[in-house]
DNA sequence: TTGTAGGCGTTATCAT
DNA sequence: ATGATAACGCCTACAA
């Protein structure tokens, strides 16, 4: 099973060079006999051949493999289902075009002495798919070691000139926005799991509701959650809700969706209702919002496709030397919202002051 | 940053198998001069040295790469919580011990000339995580590489003489169903989505329920189930069951998480309720358990600790030549059911008449 | 139309 | 206590 191309060279009675030179389709093969040509072919099918990855790579620097990595700042990172999405997308172009897909986390805890994925060190990947908060630091880190990298996502500390395959959330959040405000909802806040970007994502949106006349009475802020599981993280948010006087307090919140489930469960654990007292959206759009009842009105992006087009960007680098980071590249995504049912015009007459007449239950969320 | 022994040779002044020898801590290293190791390893630090991956691995024919591969009979599989869990337990075990982890699919539709991983015949990887449905077929192929492999999960065509890491299915199935019969149930089925170990399982834990005499009154089958997404699935399911007669009926499914939930809407969509109508228990259990109201009852199992034996099988093989396939190695992990609110008493007078008296409505399910 | 030779960066087996 | 030297399997000028 071990087979060489000098194995091949020898059962058709030539050069090891002349079979490398068929099976790699090179020009300069053109000229060999027709023959000779398919007996190679023949034999090497036969014999079953295949390249040496570590020899091949040796000589050609190139290893065929791309990296998927991402900081190990997101919790439970390959049972997330975003990130699974991202990774469905680059592991099928992978495929398509031949390539192995190596996935990794790196440790950014501490940058200083950060864990960087042996393999990307070791040259035994092309390019990299870089995903979930992109710190500086890190890059820099990578471009020492002058990898070709692309992100998914562009939830990064500063503007990078780096290629970036990102669904437009400024876009997506202010047509939710928008919606909300049409339904007559003055207060929405967005529950962020980032340090990076949420801020100004904020103040875009806000922007942009300004210039849209019928929305201005609308506005958007951030809500900074803490919790280890989605549970506790509910619970905290229902907290700082409470904690806000009612006449301040949103009435809706976009969040992802295992946190709005989540969420609904606390509502009602409360005593309070859903989606009464608590509108809710779920960014981005996945299957769980059909389980919500009623079903959970969303933001919805093709996240398998912007990892495949990522990784494709990569790849066309890698093999075309198509430019990554000349002008700084961009893609950006529409975004759609898809009604259901968890929003509905706010409560005018009580605004929720069931909210604050809460027992505050911590901990016990079997 | 391109740093290669040979540079670290020429600025210590040694030859270059001095340092190889040094660096890999040979203990051949051990009769050099304590000064010499010593600049050495530090003017690798300075400078950054990072073995060649490839030019290694054509050396020693180890990559230090091992994959983890799956079926695609297996849908949305990167995205599939389940894997992902197994994935992160292999993931985990990789990193800690410096492999690198290559991930893929293959093909197994139609066997004969499936898709294999390219990376496998390349020699570019040194072992292998399987997971998902494991056809012979496919296995011998692997067989014929030489490639040690070790599966997650034992849902194999037939018992095969190979490293399996897996739940113990059967008692945990058997502790669900003895808890339901101890509510009163007769008939509870399982909710199957492979079609190698199902009936074997089933016939295990009907077995089992015999010689345990206090539930000798409950019976379990299996229901095979058809549709794209869960929503179909469920409304299948439904549709099946309503066409059983009421005596004859299960009054109790034992099937995953997001099928669970899937069914839970159905239900209700039905004009029935759940879980007066169906007992449902969650199988493997998850975080969305606690999602459904009341929450799901569940058999847990720890699936990312399966993940990192599995692996770590593989690799204490790899690097110590602990047998692997010898007497059929089989870790089986226990199960354990958690009891929620999603099972009660079934309702003795009117066995759920409400079941067949739907409209049979399938299709619009936004 | 094909063969020869050198090198990719390591490791391993000899010598010295 | 260290240095040469020969693989590992493949690719690519260049020579024939």
């Amino acid at each position: 099973m071990a087979c060489r191309l000098s194995d091949i060279a020898q059962q058709v009675g030539v050069d090891v060079s002349t079979v490398s030179l068929v099976l790699n389709n090179k020009p300069l093969a053109q000229t060999f006999k027709p023959k000779t040509r398919q007996r190679i072919r023949e034999v090497a099918k036969e014999l079953g051949y295949q390249p040496n990855a570590a020899a091949r790579a040796l000589q050609t620097k190139r290893t065929g493999n791309i990296g998927f990595i991402i900081s190990d700042t997101v919790h439970d990172v390959w049972v997330n289902t975003y990130f699974g999405k991202q990774l469905a997308g680059c592991e099928q172009q992978c495929r398509d075009r031949g390539y192995g897909l190596q996935i990794s986390r790196y440790n950014l805890q501490n940058i200083d002495q950060f864990v960087f994925p042996k393999k990307v060190g070791q040259r035994a990947i092309d390019g990299l798919v870089l995903t979930g908060h992109i710190a500086s630091a890190v890059l820099l880190r990578f471009a020492e070691f002058n990898i070709p990298c692309v992100s998914v996502g562009d939830d990064a500390e500063e503007h990078l000139k780096m290629a970036m395959v990102s669904g437009d959330v400024v876009s997506g959040l202010h047509e939710a926005v928008t919606y909300l405000a049409q339904l007559g909802h003055h207060r929405v806040s967005r529950v962020t799991h980032s340090n990076f970007r949420s801020q100004e994502v904020c103040d875009q949106v806000a922007q942009q509701l300004k210039q849209s006349a019928q929305t201005a009475s609308c506005s958007m802020t951030n809500i900074h959650a803490h919790g280890e599981t989605e549970s506790q993280i509910a619970i905290n948010i229902l907290d700082q809700l409470a904690a806000i006087p009612a006449k301040d307090r949103p009435t809706a919140l976009i969040t992802y969706d295992k946190l709005c489930l989540a969420l609904i469960t606390e509502i009602e654990r409360r005593g309070l209702a859903y989606p009464q007292d608590l509108n809710l959206i779920s960014f981005p759009n996945s299957d769980l919002c059909l389980y919500a009842r009623p079903a959970l009105t969303a933001i919805d992006m093709d996240i398998e496709q912007m990892g495949s087009v990522a990784t494709k960007l990569l790849i066309d680098h890698l093999e075309n030397g198509k430019p990554l980071d000349s002008e700084q590249l961009r893609m950006s995504f529409p975004m759609e919202l898809i009604v259901r049912d968890s929003c509905l015009p706010p409560q005018q007459k009580q605004p929720s002051p069931a909210l604050s007449a809460v027992t505050p239950s911590l901990g016990e969320h079997s």
